[in-house]
RNA sequence: GGAGAGGUGGCUGAGUGGUUGAAAGCGCACGCCUGGAGAGCGUGAGUACCCCAAAAGGGUAUCGGGGGUUCGAAUCCCCCCCUCUCCGCCA
């Protein structure tokens, strides 16, 4: 979340940079200062209110002490009307806190300055690209042409027990799967300095709030509950992403300056209820309700956050180039930039059977945005609680990489080579009818 | 799922209604001491929020979380969460 104290003191550079996003959040700016200043003078009456009662309480201890019952009696007399009036400030606190609280939750992160303005994706600019598209002298098939005809892919079967929207992977097809996460994987933590870990798949809404996912985006989470009982529902949810569990890890804590920064690599399946999203129906391995996804997070010190940024950026990149993939990498501009996200590049990669570019990764600093919202702080040299920047990477998605490298790979008999980087892991260097 | 034990500051660990934000020990930071280190001695130190232009200073809250009793709660009552042990079940 936002800074309250950036809010109070610099409110016009909030609703501005807000503006950019053409959400219409800077509206809330106004109501959240009356909030605070409400919330504020609420404290400071209840809280003189209290040091009184404090005060008095001791008195009364001491003359206990001192075996005066009836003045101690006295003095509870007059200390009991005060009760009930810091119970009702207390109360007042309480409903302007939660209402500050539900505010400041909802607004999404500032733009950084570097973040291009514009509307939609239509504006993202392009800000490099590798490789060429591949050309074929015949007519490139689609992934689900190739992977029905190489058996990679079941999507009938996985239509039958799980409906639309998932994938069974089978034979060839589960191991080429494998050997990307496998290749992935060992290229992060071997070449990148990025830890690996295999967390949990299934987190408590405090994680999804610490992110930024709640509670706006709460109708894309897959709710699990434990048996039939409806009052387990929203104890804990499938993860949409790794970020979602690994950027937590440190929630609520203190680091030290010297454990900066931390670099997290995780392979993780991904469930998405994609509602309302166009396309779910569709054919493929585009847009599914469950994925594979090598994540990559960084904690770090907020100087070195956008340095941090752009290496991650080039960490993600190097999955596709050491595959041999043509693709993009663009810079989202304000409009579509994502609710905790300060500023974002996505890496899209060419997929010849589709005649399109497929979103691979998003590479994010959140800047102190999350940090804030899951209280994760660390100590610096001057010994001052600051938050760090939380960054986090598609390095990369699966499914849609599955694609790219199928339909790229195609030949013109139907079979796919497989690139010299994934041979080690796949064990073989073509996959034939 | 059943039974039991327990959650106190960075850690260990005292504390069952009244100067207890919390003994003691360890660890930590700084200073003295030392050629240097250690030992020893001394000093300091949680977190969040509020008041104050700022600093200084003052205040409130915080002993797993929430609620209650009370003038006053780490301490009493209720609910929840988590950890550990045993049993059951289970990959």
């Amino acid at each position: 979340m936002l800074d309250i104290k950036l809010i109070r003191e610099a409110p016009d550079f909030v609703r501005q940079r807000l503006a950019t996003r053409g959400g219409g959040d800077e509206a809330l700016v106004d109501e959240l200062l009356a909030l605070d200043e409400r919330r504020r003078k609420l404290l400071a009456e209840v809280e003189s209110l209290k040091a009184q009662r404090n005060r008095v309480s001791k008195e009364i201890g001491r003359l206990l002490a001192e075996q005066k019952t009836a003045e101690a009696e006295a003095r509870k007399q007059e200390t009991r009307a005060l009760g009930d009036r810091i119970a009702e400030l207390d109360r007042a606190v309480a409903e302007v806190d939660s209402a500050r609280d539900a505010l400041l939750l909802r607004m999404p992160n500032l733009p950084h300055a570097s973040v291009p303005m514009g509307r939609s994706s239509a504006d993202n600019p392009v800000v490099r690209t590798f490789g060429d598209r591949p050309t074929f002298g015949f007519a490139p098939r689609t992934h689900v042409e190739l992977c029905e005809r190489l058996g990679l892919v079941d999507f009938a079967r996985a239509a039958k027990v799980s409906g639309s929207g998932f994938a069974l992977y089978t034979g060839r097809g589960a191991r080429l799967e494998r050997a990307l996460i496998q290749f992935m994987l060992e290229l992060h933590t071997r070449e990148h300095g990025y830890t690996e870990v295999w967390p949990p798949l299934m987190v408590g809404p405090a994680c999804l709030e610490g992110v930024g996912q709640f509670p706006k985006f709460k109708d894309q989470y897959y709710g699990v509950a434990e048996g039939d009982d409806p009052a387990q529902l929203g104890k804990l949810y499938l993860i949409p992403t790794a970020e979602t569990v690994v950027a937590n890890l440190h929630r609520e804590e203190i680091l030290r300056e010297s454990d900066l920064p931390l670099r997290y690599c995780a392979y993780t399946p991904c469930f998405r209820g994609e509602a309302g999203a166009a396309g779910v129906g569709t054919r493929g391995l585009i847009r599914m309700h469950q994925f594979d996804k090598v994540e990559l997070i960084q904690i770090v010190a907020p100087e070195r956050g956008y340095e941090a940024h752009e290496e991650m950026v080039r960490h993600a990149e190097r999955v596709l180039q050491a595959l041999g993939l043509h693709y993009r990498v663009v810079l989202l501009c304000t409009g579509d930039l994502g609710f905790a996200s300060a500023k974002t590049y996505d890496l899209e990669v060419w997929a010849p059977g589709q005649g399109a570019y497929l979103e691979v990764s998003s590479v994010s600093n959140c800047e102190d945005f999350q940090a804030r919202r899951m209280r994760l702080r660390y100590k610096d040299a001057q010994g001052q609680n600051r938050h760090p920047h939380v960054l986090n990477g598609s390095g990369t998605a699966l499914a849609r990489l599955f694609v790219a490298l199928v339909e790229t790979y195609q030949q013109a008999d139907g079979s796919v080579r497989i690139p010299a980087a994934l041979q080690p892991f796949f064990q073989e260097e073509q996959i034939v009818p």
